[in-house]
This record gives structure tokens, C-alpha cells and sequence, in this order.
DNA sequence: GGGGATACTGTTACCGCTAACAATTGTTAG
DNA sequence: CTAACAATTGTTAGCGGTAACAGTATCCCC
């Protein structure tokens, strides 16, 4: 047994269901029969058109099965900027929740939401029949192109700031930013920088929202801000960009991990103590965050629920395109590692100490 | 104009070659023979049919087409561990290399390369009609599963250590280990340590002997070695475990830049300096690794040439099954960070420097 | 003006499967 | 014994394309 693979058939000159019931000695409709276990087939039959499958080694044909049956099992998903740790992390997650539904994925991806981009995926998509799409929307901007491209298709929306025609699914960005930028408050900062990812992607704007919305409720003026795109290298740029501007400030809070690797490096490039002389908080909570120096504090994101929900809502949607279009959000929650710090001294930067008082930086009033 | 989208059909339910024909008042053949470009068409009835394409706004149903011409534009890729940085961003580059030959890319993926998960991956993607496979392959023990499951399919076969049937490009990362560990070596260094990634895949085992290897070129002694999984956190543990056994080390590599991210980690927290007491090289440049404290060491890999091609020759295999099959390697090369220093006091471990003198940590003769 | 290229366009048969319905056999009740 | 009904199995017609071949004009030349 197994002499020579080489005499074997390959695998893509298929067997077909004719040929298995022909040795069968059946219909090829009882053979798909027993292909798709329904239970109308005798036992005895069942048996014999099994063993002539085996024998075969019969594969079905799906892209016959998918004209047929006018489903694909494949479930597209449209994304952008998979080099940052978010959305790549996403896919693989949705792939892995898309097994165990028996569906798998098929992506397309672009370096920018733009609508070109956006359009040129979803016909991608469509092309390849997939049953339902999943589409990573980084802004809302674009959901026009959404419903020219996809109709009443199955679609969730995944990161859509508000409700609309299709299922949604939204981390509360700004909550987490909020609670990120309380928690540096409660430690006792009082001038707190922002360095967002680019602000045309909704959890970018909604995180600095919400770093200005803790401020604003506790009274506090708002620190510098600038805008980064999400890598380290990035962050890094930013954080000179910052420290550049003299701006006074002893806390930062980073669009995601890898801008505030960046930024702590920068940081300490330029003889500040992390998180002694300022504090750090990062987004995404990547599995290495905690093994920056220092271990970085970071709002969490449970991307494993949001696609196992997300993949169940397509799911849904598919086998009901009646079923109403529901939005959901997903809470974000911190982790408190080392990054952070309680505020010590009043201008917490070593080599602008001085410089930094005189700087007009401040605005708002600290009542 | 864009007055309601509702009132748009779904682009699910599709418009087909025969209503096009209808609607242009040609046979549906001209439709799909201007839909593929044919120059067998006249320019007035090309224009006539291209209108009533665009004013019906039809799309050509691929798995339709993919049954008749028995070709799907589908891509099969096959890897392990898509959390660490190496296979992930090998999917992504393969997705972007795939897109500009106007193919796609089906991932099946399972968490470790045992032979059934293998089966079932093939078996998946098999049933998805793609036209070819690329394995990302972590070991070679598995190759009978590959040409039990594809046969003379066009396959190719990423990682592979040595020639077999299919087409197989390999990174060296024997050669990769060796330049890592000589430079240390250069550095002055006589103990080095190895934190290997999993040792039953081939990357590892080859990183491992490349270490070996070097180290007997220069007749010096081996140092420690470990195991660990792919991510920091094994890393901080394997290297937790590498100080406990109290071996002298003065230099380490890391099976990855997760693994040495983590073993800086733990380097750090028992007091250790890097690089002036014990250096660090890691494998893969991720792009964070640059932003590390100390900026990290590391063989990098040209993920990006690696796929673009694994995905011509793919291409290739399928337009030509004949085509014979080669074998390509890939050279890594070393990029020098902070992370590796020259070393400065023999043993250069702090609170262990006097216990390592006594520890029999030793093998081979350094004549 | 007829024969034969040349340039298009149409017809017919699949691709390998599923869905709907028809046919067959066996079983049960009247 | 036979109608009525289950329980199986078979038949036919697509799904939306492509491929191969078969027309039908049109044009050119002798």
C-alpha cells in the first residue's frame, strides 16, 4: 500500500459524483444525497456509495456545488493598513472563527480607505461569490460606496461609527480613550499629550475625542497633539515632532502600541524617564506591549470576540436577510502595567525644565 | 441622480451574460467575448454591448466562469502560527503580490504542522478549485501528507529544507544563524546562548545548527541552549530558565525578535544589561524591533521578495505544469543594532558572576 | 459573377453540482 | 386485493459561464 504517489491521480483532475455512482451502481443524486447526509438514503445504500467515495478518494467540486446551490462558503473581508497590528491581528482572528463555521475567508485589502480602493475590493469580492462581506471600516465616510457596491448583500460593518443600513459592530473607542486619560489624571497628570493615529480613520478621531472630552470634564486644558501614522516609526517622529514644539506635558497617550513604542524610544532618546518623568498609554494591548520597557499600559481590545461576533452576524445575515440590522458596541478595558506613573514632579522633562515654563502651552483654564 | 439606493438591485442577485445579450440584442457569446476582450468583436457591437454592461451594471460571476473554464484565480496558501510576525506578514505580502497578478489568496491555516491538520488544510482549499498551493511549510516531515493531498498539482513549497517534488524556495536560515552568531563572536564574545523557537520546525532547528555550527568553526564551546514557543512571553520564560540553570552567558539568539523581546525582558528584571553585559540578536526584523530598548539585532528576511516569488513561480506552475521544478534559496542578512556589544568583562553577568566560575556550563574543548 | 478568404456572430454542448419533481417499490389499512 | 401512503431512488432542468464549431455577411480577386 501507498507504493508510488506518483501513479496516483492528482488531486485537481477531479473524480466526479457521476463517476462515484456510476460505481456505485446508483443515481448521481444519490450520491450527492449521501454527500450532504440527508437522510433520505437507506442505510445499506449509504454504506456502499461511501466506500466507492473512499475508494475514489472523491472531493466534491465546490465551485460546481457554489453555481448550483448559489452559495460560495466564502465570506470576503475588505480591510486596510494590514501592517499595523489591528487588522492583521483581525484576520487571522476571523479566519479562525470562520473555520470553526465551516466558512473561510477570502481578503481584500488596501493600503487607504479611499473609494476607488473600496469599490475595486468589493468587486473582487463579488467576483468570487462570497456569500457575505465583512468590511473593516476604518471611517464612515465611505458608506456610500458600501451601498453602491454591496446593495441588500449581507454586509457587516466592523468599526462604523454610527448606525446605518447595514449590521454594525463598534469598539467604543472613545470610551477607552477616556478611561485611559482619567486613569493619568487620577495618577495626578495635569498636562497630558495626545498623539493620534491619521485622524481620517474614525478610531484615530474618537480616541482623541475622547482624551479631549476626560480633560474638558475634569477641568484640565488640553495638551499637545499631533497626528502620526500607526507605526513605530511613526510614533517615534511624532513624539520629536512633540517634544520639538516644547510643549510641556508628562503623560502621552498613543494611538495604538507601536506609535507609543516609538514614542518611548524617542522619550528616552532624549534623556526622559518613562515613567518617572512621563507617562505612556498605548491601544490594541499587542501580546508585546507588555514586554516593552517599560511594560506598556494600554487599552484592550477583545478582537476575538468582535470576530466571532462579527462572523456570527454575517452568518445571520446570510441564512436571514430579513433579520433586522442591529448595532452593536464593544467596551473596551485598560490595562494598567508599568508605562504609567503618578506625576511627581511639576514639569516631569528633563532637559526643557526650564524652557518649558516659559512656553505659552497652556490652554483652557485648571480652575 | 444617486437618488435611492434602495430601489438598486442587490449585486447579489445578479445580472447575467444572458440578460446583457438580450438588453444589447447580441448572443450572450459576444457578451462574454467583449467581457474577455476577444478581438474577434466589432467596434460598434463591442461599444453597444459595453453600454448596456455599464448601464446594467453587470459583473461577470466568477464561480460561473470557474466551473466552465476550470480555473478559479485562487491562490491556496497553507501555513502555521499566523500569530508570529514571520507567517503573518508573510500572508499579507503574498495577498499584495498575489493582487497584482490578479489572483487572490484563500488562507487555511491550523496551529501546528501535524500531519492531519495538513490533510484538512488541503483538502479545504482543494475544495475551494484554487489553482495552486502555497505551502508555507515549518517542517519537512511532512512532505508525504503534501503529495498524498495535492499530487501534481502545481504546488510550491515555502520553507522546505531540501529538493523533492515541488517547486521549493528556502530562506537560509542556517547561513542567517551562522552570520549572527559570528558576529557575536567577533564581538569577542565566547558564550553564547541559544533560545531556539520550536525545535520540530525547520527554521528552528536550522537557526539551532547554524549556532552550532558557527561556534565549531571557531572551536569555541556551546552554550546553553533552550526551546521556546514563538511569542515574548515564552521567550521571558525560556530565558528565566536559561539564568536558572546558572550557565554562563555572555551573548544570546533568539529564535525570533518576539522570543528575544521577551528574553530582554527578563534579562532586565534580573539586573542584566544589554548589551554591555549580555547582547542580544534575534530573527525576522519586524518593524518594532528597531524601537526595542536596545534596538534589537536581528537577521532580517526579505519577506517581500519571498513572495512575490513563491507567487511567480505559482503562476507559473500553473500555466505550465511541465516547467521543471527548482529549487531557490533566499540569503538573509544580519542588521546591526544596539542590542549586541563587544564584550567587556569575562563574564558578564551581574549578580551571577561569581557562581558562573564554579558551574560545570562547559562542553567541547576551546583549544 | 463565382470561389474563397476574412471578419464577425450565433448555436450547441458541456463544466459538476443541486433542486424539483417523477417514478418505483414496499407497507398498511380498508 | 387494492388504494393510499411512505420510503427510496431516478430524471430532468438549470446555475452562468466557456469552448468549439457552425453560420452569415462582406470583400477581394481572377
Amino acid at each position: 500500500m501507498h507504493q508510488s504517489p506518483q501513479q496516483k491521480k492528482s488531486s485537481f483532475d477531479r473524480v466526479t459524483l457521476y463517476e462515484v455512482a456510476e460505481a456505485a451502481g446508483v443515481s448521481h443524486q444519490t450520491v450527492s444525497r449521501v454527500v450532504n447526509a440527508s437522510p433520505l438514503v437507506a442505510e445499506r445504500t449509504r454504506a456502499r456509495v461511501l466506500k466507492a467515495i473512499a475508494r475514489m478518494n472523491y472531493r466534491p467540486n465546490s465551485v460546481a456545488r457554489n453555481l448550483a446551490a448559489r452559495r460560495s462558503a466564502l465570506i470576503g473581508v475588505i480591510t486596510f493598513a494590514v501592517e499595523s497590528y489591528g487588522p492583521s491581528h483581525l484576520i487571522t482572528s476571523l479566519s479562525e472563527a470562520a473555520r470553526k463555521l465551516s466558512y473561510h475567508i477570502v481578503v481584500a485589502s488596501a493600503e487607504y480607505p479611499v473609494l476607488d480602493e473600496i469599490r475595486r475590493c468589493g468587486t473582487e469580492l463579488r467576483g468570487h461569490g462570497v456569500d457575505g462581506v465583512i468590511v473593516i471600516l476604518p471611517t464612515s465616510l465611505r458608506l456610500r460606496a458600501l451601498e453602491e457596491v454591496f446593495g441588500d448583500a449581507p454586509v457587516v460593518v466592523l468599526g462604523a461609527r454610527r448606525q446605518h443600513r447595514y449590521t454594525a459592530i463598534e469598539i467604543d473607542h472613545e470610551l477607552g480613550s477616556r478611561q485611559a486619560t482619567e486613569y493619568l489624571v487620577t495618577q495626578g497628570h495635569r498636562e497630558i499629550a495626545c498623539i493620534s493615529g491619521p485622524l481620517d480613520w474614525d478610531c484615530s478621531s474618537l480616541r482623541r475625542l475622547g482624551w479631549r472630552r476626560a480633560l474638558e470634564a475634569r477641568k484640565l486644558p488640553l495638551g499637545p497633539a499631533v497626528e502620526s501614522e500607526w507605526s513605530a516609526e511613526a510614533g517615534y517622529a511624532a513624539t520629536q515632532q512633540l517634544l520639538d514644539s516644547r510643549a510641556p506635558f508628562t503623560a502621552l497617550v498613543a494611538g495604538n502600541d507601536q506609535i507609543a513604542l516609538g514614542a518611548m524610544e524617542a522619550l528616552w532618546e532624549n534623556g526622559i524617564e518613562i515613567p518617572s518623568q512621563v507617562s505612556v498609554i498605548g491601544f490594541d494591548n499587542m501580546p508585546e506591549s507588555k514586554f516593552f520597557r517599560p511594560p506598556l499600559t494600554t487599552v484592550n481590545h477583545d478582537f476575538d470576540l468582535l470576530s466571532t461576533t462579527s462572523l456570527h452576524l454575517v452568518t445571520q445575515a446570510i441564512s436571514d436577510p430579513q433579520a433586522p440590522r442591529l448595532h452593536h458596541k464593544i467596551v473596551p478595558d485598560l490595562i494598567i502595567r508599568q508605562s504609567v506613573g503618578p506625576m511627581v514632579r511639576e514639569i516631569g522633562r528633563g532637559r526643557r525644565r526650564a524652557a518649558a515654563r516659559r512656553l505659552p502651552g497652556r490652554r483652557g483654564k485648571a480652575e
